[in-house]
DNA sequence: TATGTATTTAGATAATTATCTAATTCTCTA
DNA sequence: TAGAGAATTAGATAATTATCTAAATACATA
């Protein structure tokens, strides 16, 4: 759960997974959609992997990077919660 | 946006949260939860507050901390919409 | 108005993190 | 099997951040 935060607290990596959304994507043309060398994305793609937000499959030379809804689907659980958590004590 | 996320990155500063979400409470009251100083606790609240995920009310010397839920709406939409965005092309 | 309590601000420090360059590994194909 | 392309690893550095202590501010009340 805090590796899911921490990951997500990066502009760059939410915007690899606004990216991810729409396709599977390889590490080179997520690099290429950056302003950054390949190692610093290789960097991001590893805390997002760590942190389970996404899958990769090593497809002969390349790296298909996907989205994994999974957690996705726990984070929006904690959030919901967080509005559906009635019988607020005010002062 | 992205202060809302560099906010919840951080354990103590979400664990205030699921405080606030039962009751509002002073900045003492939630420093007393933490084994931490009350200026770390303060910059925290700081950061919340910076992003607008919650509200302060100075009441006599007392300052009272709440929940803000509007940004938390923000957020839900965001992690929804993640889930709800089909038609993923795959490889 | 002096004192105690609540909270924040200021300034310093240590840990974490994002980024880079250079080097390495892996795979494909000429 | 040598070279080219894709991606990662290693190691260094600069920026950010979490934390602390000490000091300052704001308020209540005796």
């Amino acid at each position: 759960m805090n590796d899911s935060f921490k990951a997500l607290s990066d502009p760059t990596r939410r915007k690899i997974l606004e990216m991810l959304v729409d396709t599977d994507l390889t590490a080179g043309e997520i690099a290429e959609a950056f302003d950054m060398t390949k190692p610093s994305i290789s960097h991001h793609l590893n805390i997002l992997k760590g942190a389970d937000l996404v899958i990769s499959d090593k497809q002969g030379q390349y790296v298909v990077y996907s989205l994994n809804t999974t957690v996705f689907q726990e984070l929006t659980k904690w959030f919901f919660d967080f509005l559906n958590r009635g019988d607020k004590n005010e002062r």
